[in-house]
DNA sequence: TTAATTTTGTACCAGTTCGTATAATAGTAG
DNA sequence: CTACTATTATACGAACTGGTACAAAATTAA
């Protein structure tokens, strides 16, 4: 850190500036974001910017790497077997939460609230939603596999499909913060919904027919 | 219906030029569809689109409420009271599913994908959220009470957070068909989860404490 | 000092944004 | 046929959009 380098020295911070820029997209989505908006947040000029981080669209992908990073460093330690199943989920859970409540209002997860918008016509934002889901597939997968090999779920269970089951539960908190509903509610919703997914394991599939 | 009205005679079909609109919605969200793209998929100019619809929050909101009607019609059936509830639960799911496919490329949920990126700075949209998140619980709920009323379901469940967690399992499906997830792997997760939902009400809350 | 390198600030561009003022059009009512 | 009413089409405007050319500034290397 801290190496002479030649030139310029730039003023700016490139975590400080990523993580102003991530709470003003976090607030506004996208495209109601303009590199003015951008500029003023990072307090940086605009060919500045362009130098650091290239085009708007790379701007945001910048603030998605920064948005799961903060996440990882939250929710990271569950991973460690010395949790149970039970523990892992209710504090994963409940640490999201916090991310999801820490401004007011509370604006939910970044990356699933304000990226699916763009999907459909930024082939990057839509692949980088896709690793996020597969990386948090993974993160919840682990979760139920090493429950499994301490015994605490059964051995033939899908811990793939339980894993996307545990996602999704974090996709609904997500927007119904942004919606409006309070932390205590969706405190009262994971409770409720942990010992469901630890007991997801026992499951074969319905035999139901579509009608 | 068709009742001879004074002045001149509009030349568009309300209902058609909102499932223009709602599609192009759909496919850009709000705030990257400007009204020259409104003008030209609804075949309408811009006076005739802001007397019949206002200004651009407004037909967002009125696309709004069109797919709302849709999903309405897809899926109201499954109220009945003649399918128990892994029937319905079932049917409910490949019904949304079908409406997340419906486009190529797939595009999820029109509401839950585009609308929350908004919330935050546009009031009326979160309302609308709320509002909408709200019917779909009840929705679910009255599935789960109505299982109930059947003896197919515990007495002291919990519906109301089932129903919740329900809904949660169309917003995921939703995110993951439009980050391009495959319709056959959400067929498999659909199908995983169904069981586990019906199972969810014989939970009494966890008394895992944060760690 | 002088040259090389990098960042920064000013200014600008062509294109687009949402919204509306105005006038033409197409029907009904009397 | 003349008023009246509602919808449509043309055209405009002031503000904003993302991006960049250019030169000034601030540092290191020789």
């Amino acid at each position: 850190m801290s190496e002479k380098t030649r030139g310029r020295p730039r003023q700016y911070d490139r975590e400080q500036v990523l993580t102003s820029v991530l709470s003003l997209f976090s607030e506004k989505g996208y495209s109601a974001t303009s590199l003015d908006d951008i500029s003023e947040a990072m307090n940086m000029s605009r060919p500045s910017i362009y130098n650091a981080f290239g085009d708007k669209e790379s701007i945001y992908l910048h603030a998605m790497d920064s948005f799961r990073k903060q996440m990882r460093r939250a929710v990271g330690k569950y991973l460690d077997s010395e949790y149970d199943l039970e523990t892992a989920l209710m504090n994963t859970y409940l640490s999201a939460l916090k991310v999801y409540f820490s401004s007011q209002p509370a604006q939910g997860c970044f990356i699933f609230c304000t990226a699916p918008a763009e999907a459909i016509n930024q082939p990057v934002i839509k692949e980088k939603i896709s690793d996020t889901l597969i990386e948090v597939d993974e993160f919840f997968q682990m979760l139920f596999t090493n429950a499994r090999e301490q015994g605490d779920y059964p051995k033939n269970m899908d811990a793939s499909n339980a894993g996307k089951l545990a996602q999704g539960v974090l996709h609904t908190i997500a927007i119904r913060a942004r919606a409006g509903e309070s932390q205590a509610s969706l405190k009262r919703f994971i409770e409720f919904t942990v010992p469901v997914l630890c007991k997801s394991g026992s499951n074969s599939n319905s035999g139901v027919k579509p009608v």
